[in-house]
DNA sequence: AGAGATTTGTACGTATGTATG
DNA sequence: TCATACATACGTACAAATCTC
């Protein structure tokens, strides 16, 4: 088991982020799955609250988890991929939501969005996870 | 000028950056130049130093500023926008880079990535900032 | 080079509010 | 109602980077 070490460079949080991201890119934590609570983690690696907050924010900042107020922090379960199409000149540009944006399509941290200018002049803005672009042969009609 | 408003059900923190933001994005603090520091925005406001980072997290988070170490926080200056072409059977997703990935790209936080898929299997990671990715007519060869 | 001021970053503590079960 | 867990907000202290003199 990795521990924190406290004479390393690197801050403590990141430490426990590091763990944190290792565990789930590796499925011992498997999506759904909580993880423990910031006390709990905070206690079980010697940190402060704080620290435990911190790391779990690094880790939500990231996509991997999603936290509910009251309820805890779980790994957060894959969308199913769509894919959206776009063909000849259309284009798209990617970047983070703006907070009205974060709420009108429903996006949880850490997810960017895919912002999509059709032929006809029309824009579509997707969350951008679980969304693959392909590009189809052929040219939109207006 | 707007002030905190401490009665309201939103934290103080996001209304300071519901400030800040309505200060860039108005034009009134212009690409390049330095917000007040942690300490005097907690002062003008009436607020602690953590409420004060937490709402430059925020704004930071959506892209909008960089704070440098020693220095302070400063508006993001756009990047010249560059083109991406993609054409029939590519392919992208966008997402937030991993921490190897920010590091290898020299992105900042808030920056997604675009990853795209060529015809010949080949991966091409971008930073999102500034690319506008366009669809050409054609299909590249192999 | 060095000293000091400024500013951000990390880390701890405490208290209170709010959501969940 | 009660326990648990996360969110907000304050405080303090010290470390590290930057800048100026």
């Amino acid at each position: 088991m990795i521990v924190i070490d406290r004479d390393e460079d690197r801050p403590i949080y990141r430490q426990l982020a590091d763990i944190l991201r290792g565990q789930i890119v590796s499925g011992e934590l498997q999506p759904g799955q909580f993880l423990p609570s910031q006390g709990r983690l905070a206690q079980e690696h010697g940190m402060g609250t704080d620290a435990a907050r911190k790391a779990l924010a690094v880790v939500r900042s990231e996509g991997l988890i999603v936290t509910v107020k009251g309820k805890g922090s779980f790994v957060r379960v894959p969308e199913p991929v769509t894919t959206v199409t776009i063909r000849a000149g259309e284009s798209l540009v990617a970047r983070m939501p703006s907070p009205a944006e974060s709420r009108s399509l429903g996006i949880t941290d850490g997810i960017p969005v895919l912002v999509i200018t059709r032929a006809n002049g029309e824009i579509e803005t997707h969350p951008a996870d679980g969304v693959r672009i392909e590009v189809k042969r052929g040219q939109t009609r207006t």
